[in-house]
DNA sequence: ACCTGAACACCGTTCAAGT
DNA sequence: ACCTGAACACCGTTCAAGT
């Protein structure tokens, strides 16, 4: 018999190897040798399926990363940014564009719920004055999923422009592109292109988490 | 005869109104009154469009804010930041997944310069160390795309849970659900319950600014 | 209760044909 | 060069019918 499980496993297989686009009910249906109507008798429809995709992953990559002695409330924040990070970056690109839909559309669901109450405990154990707990929590919270989401590597996506072009050569195109602008117009990207060619990802996340964390200090 | 701009500017009106799932080519050819074919003879595809449609609200939003007088440099930054804000939040709802889409595909097109170019010059006019220019300034860009699409308004989406609920209803179910959750797990969502029920979006997101930018002197 | 799969109402895109 | 619109290959979703 067909479970719900068996269907959102199968979902999410469909979406980290192909994307949103590959994640159509008659794809799904063949893998799980079934009809189309067997999908909607479990799980409703594809927007609810997404939203429990969304919500299996991000949960499960939570969950891993509470099960780590318990740090300074800077590490512990860092954890839960980077259990997002890596989640999103090396298996679920089709995350970056599904969570932010999830905690805009749906602020009382269990990953938003998840993400607030996980940061915000660190926030309060930072020292930050109470009044300021949603602002402070709002703003690592939105760093965080700004920059996870900028960073989704866009590899299995076929709507990207060149699909045959690998990570590498599509930094390189768009440094040569940064360096062919206008230096009278452009003068900052002139002046970083440098910067971006050897740089790596997650110590730049890392960096803007600490960027953050320092300006909480100021609510004091 | 049929032009690029007229279609590009139904095509806005269509997302405006409608969201992403409202632009067509179907409606959008019946709005113009032609056939579908010469949408593709003048925007290409649909994704073409859509990133077109991108281009011309972002760079429409960011030349109205630079025509004011020069400020300082955190004020710069603030406007800039604001003009995004406040076209997406306002108008343009679904250019909060189309904005990152775009600079994720395409970080050598006008859009990602556009923005980054702006925030940077003001990065470097801020006292950060010219080694730090491109965390400093991605940090920046990954905050405020993320707090801006954190806020984008869903009301012209009907893609959203109970369509027929205004945004005040909204707030208030969400802060009910969050007392609702049980206290023991969940102590920093009833702390900060009360905060979220007279909170200002935008007032919020110039906090988080203010918080990044306080971040940023530790750069020095 | 659980599942099938044809049918329906949509899509985006192409392309021969017209002007 | 510019446009038409039928045709094609897809979609998500429903629902009578089967077990």
């Amino acid at each position: 018999m067909l479970s719900r499980e068996q269907i959102i496993d199968a979902a999410i297989g469909l979406l980290d190897s192909g994307g949103e686009g590959a994640l159509t009910v008659r794809a799904l249906s063949e893998r799980l040798a079934t009809g189309s109507g067997a999908i909607y008798y479990h799980v409703g429809n594809r927007d609810q399926l997404l939203d429990t995709a969304t919500e299996t992953v991000i949960t499960s990559a939570l969950e891993t990363e509470s099960s780590q002695a318990v740090a300074t409330p800077e590490e512990e924040i860092r954890r839960v940014a980077l259990a997002l990070f890596d989640a999103i970056a090396e298996h679920h690109q089709w995350l970056a564009t599904r969570l932010t839909l999830q905690i805009v559309r749906n602020p009382a669901g269990p990953v938003t719920v998840e993400i607030f109450e996980r940061i915000g405990r660190q926030v309060g154990a930072l020292g930050v004055p109470r009044a300021s707990w949603f602002d402070a929590t709002s703003t690592l919270v939105h760093y965080i999923l700004g920059a996870v989401s900028q960073n989704a590597r866009m590899d299995g996506d076929t709507s990207g422009i060149q699909p045959d072009m690998d990570r590498e050569e599509f930094f390189d195109a768009t440094s040569t592109a940064w360096q062919e602008l206008d230096p009278e117009n452009y003068p900052f990207m002139h002046a970083i292109v440098g910067q971006t060619k050897q740089h790596d990802d997650r110590d730049q996340f890392l960096t803007g988490i600490a960027i953050v964390l320092a300006g909480l200090t100021h609510l004091r």
